[in-house]
RNA sequence: GGAUGGAUUCCCGAGUGGCUAAAGGGGGCAGACUGUAAAUCUGUUGGCAGCGCCUUCGAAGGUUCGAAUCCUUCUCCAUCCA
């Protein structure tokens, strides 16, 4: 199978601009490809590790990537798919976001003798001059025909500013620059992104009468229609230290039913016919997919050790409520009072409630364990001394944290 | 610049002097049922040294025994007119 097939038969493709152009291109190895990231935030998260998953399909395939950071599109703020206005962030924090991007970006792609590159927007973005920019890019775009774009329809009713309005043309110019600079000749993006990407195309051809490609990825969206990789506590990041290998292989063990397949296809790098043996599985058979999708992922950002490491532990969690490696939380004797600490502090000191009413109000409903003995009184103190042996306080079915006084 | 309407707890949204830590829904959390699923049902959902106190209704002042609710100024948003 091809690489398009596969991208295809995988579900990974949304839209494409021209399908047999994009198909000779990188069946053959022959295209420039870029993705785009905005570094809105420290980490990378779920959403980007699709694109770049995609990067990396594409680069096995011969094809040549191209990331590129947005320092420059992130101070200005993509509207799509938006119905508020992004936080602006200053200079510094952007810059800080660009380092960590790359750092995460290269464990996953091989940068090494060229066979990738790494760009950053506001390289070219920042130095352009206004009236320049205006007479050169500006007279090619139809304000008519942005404003009917799917993307500024929302912010249509919620408001947009001019400096939002003008990302299209900040995304439109970056993809001009890499097809000039680079010979960049194909766009990947997220399915929000598709409106920004074909300014890119019209752009190149206005300008420069030459074609290029853009293609979207679909977006994972669970059945609910919602953005995967989302937590009540916010995004599933990559970076250990913002969202544990433990975790990021319980939010995988934990999807619904009908979405582990989908997320098995798209996200994984298992060969499709060891996913469509899978298809027919049902009911509590599910689990299994949902095991092989959550290590198989874990393994993919944090590697082999510690994806075995969190499948041993929530195995071993969930069955006999003991793991080697899990959640813990480490105590010293600031944290004791007298040799003493309450169990309603210690829930809260261990993460596992947000506030001391919300520790008491576990506590009531009967939802916090000790081991394998259930406390129901509210004031129930323990003594350092019993702390010898490490153990483990459960608050719910699946939040678990080891406590250890060292 | 002018006119009008608006800003309520995580979100949506009721509340227009005391009975309001603030209806209802969503979401979250916990319990039952299960397969670490979904659906369903139940409870819960500002904080603290639990029954009392403190903080909250865009911001700052004021009126009042008492304000989310009335007045003043300010900030922001929407719509219409320029």
């Amino acid at each position: 199978m091809k690489i398009y097939e596969e991208l295809q038969a995988r579900g990974l493709i949304a839209q494409v601009t021209d399908e047999e152009e994009i198909k000779e291109l990188i069946n053959n190895g022959k295209a420039t490809f870029y993705i785009g990231f905005d570094p809105t935030a420290d980490s990378l998260h779920v959403g980007h590790f699709m694109a770049l998953c995609l990067m990396k399909r594409l680069q096995m395939a011969g094809n040549k990537p191209i990331a590129l950071i947005g320092g420059g599109t992130a101070m200005i703020g993509d509207p799509s798919g938006r119905s508020d206005m992004r936080q602006m962030m200053t200079d510094e924090t952007i810059a800080h976001n660009c380092e960590c991007f790359k750092k995460q970006m290269s464990r996953f792609i091989d940068f090494s003798e060229g066979k990738a590159l790494m760009v950053n927007n506001a390289d070219w973005l920042k130095s352009l001059n206004y009236v320049s920019l205006l007479q050169e890019v500006g007279s090619h775009f139809s304000v008519n025909r942005m404003l009917t774009a799917e993307c500024y329809k929302q912010r249509m009713e919620k408001g947009l500013t001019f400096l939002e309005f003008n990302y299209m043309i900040m995304q439109s110019y970056d993809f001009y620059e890499l097809f000039q600079k680079y010979g960049c000749n194909m766009q990947f993006g997220g399915d929000d992104q598709w409106s920004n990407m074909l300014g890119g195309t019209e752009l190149i051809r206005r300008k420069l009468g030459k074609n290029a490609c853009a293609m979207t990825i679909t977006l994972l969206l669970n059945s609910e229609g919602k953005k995967m990789g989302k937590t009540q506590s916010g995004a599933v990041w990559l970076d250990p230290n913002k969202t544990s290998p433990f975790d990021f292989y319980q939010y995988w063990r934990n999807v619904a039913d009908a979405d582990v397949l989908k997320c098995i296809r798209m996200l994984t790098f298992l060969p499709m016919e060891q996913i469509n043996e899978m298809n027919d599985w049902e009911g509590s058979q599910l689990n299994g997919a949902k095991e092989i999708l959550a290590y198989e992922l874990t393994k993919l950002v944090h590697g082999d050790i510690e994806a075995q490491k969190a499948e041993a532990s929530a195995k071993a969690l969930f069955s006999t409520g003991v793991a080697e490696n899990m959640p813990t939380c480490e105590l010293s004797a600031d944290d004791f009072a007298e040799g003493t600490i309450d169990l309603l502090t210690l829930l809260v000191r261990a993460e596992l409630a947000s506030s001391k009413s919300d520790a008491r109000r576990a506590v009531e409903q009967g939802g916090v364990m000790i081991g394998s003995e259930k406390v129901t009184d509210l004031k129930k103190t323990l003594q350092m001394t019993e702390f010898k042996d490490e153990f483990i306080l459960k608050k719910g079915k699946k939040n678990f944290r080891k406590i250890i006084v060292i």
